[in-house]
DNA sequence: CGGGATCCGTCTTGATACTG
DNA sequence: CAGTATCAAGACGGATCCCG
């Protein structure tokens, strides 16, 4: 995954931030699933890997689309919150989530 | 990019099926901007290199989202079309645009 | 000549072990 | 339990080759 803008599309440029399998998985815990603490992503149904959480959650923060807010200290632990950034993202989640259903066998809720 | 279904969110199964860098931008380039042909695709302003279109071309073709009909024989050419499965991507390709243009900076058409 | 396959170096992913 | 280090496996991107 790159950094570069690839071109001033709008598509290609929301492509570069949150077009890959994991990330807007992390978005629709928080913004769906009411999930904001470390672990609560790592148990999640697809079984991301700790590497890979650490990484998307320190890109979507570079992003503005999520933030961090210490909840305790020593040793220090982090929830994690979708900006308004982040939370407008729901239209298009819904859109996916609307074409899924129609389209994908086996696609269902919960 | 796997097959393989993670899980039964209908999110993650998009993901699983268009969740990389460059299958939208090939249905986007149908979809918006009236490109049918491999030469078209290669011409995108993302400069996507050969290998990698032929191989979304067939995937998005397995997964029902565009098909082929030849144009031409000997040498056989394809133009590439969107099934009403792809077509109806355009709901959340549109929110995908108004969500870019918003907030990412230097975003903007064409 | 244009579609697309192949080869190869590099970067990313994902599993697992490890640290505080 | 949150996050990092390590490393193998795979995906990507570039160049080139092949075939009609």
């Amino acid at each position: 995954m790159t950094n570069l803008k690839r071109s001033t599309c709008p598509i290609a440029n929301v492509l570069d931030l949150v077009g890959d399998r994991w990330s807007l998985l992390i978005v629709r815990d928080m913004l769906l699933h009411n999930k904001h603490r470390y672990g609560d992503f790592l148990a999640a149904d697809e079984g991301i890997t700790t590497n890979i959480l650490a990484d998307r959650l320190k890109r979507l923060e570079q992003y503005g689309i999520i933030e961090k807010t210490p909840y305790q200290h020593n040793p220090v632990r982090h929830d994690y919150h979708l900006t308004e950034k982040g939370r407008n993202l729901k239209p298009m989640m819904m859109e996916m989530v609307d074409w899924g259903l129609k389209y994908i066998p086996g696609a269902g809720p919960r």
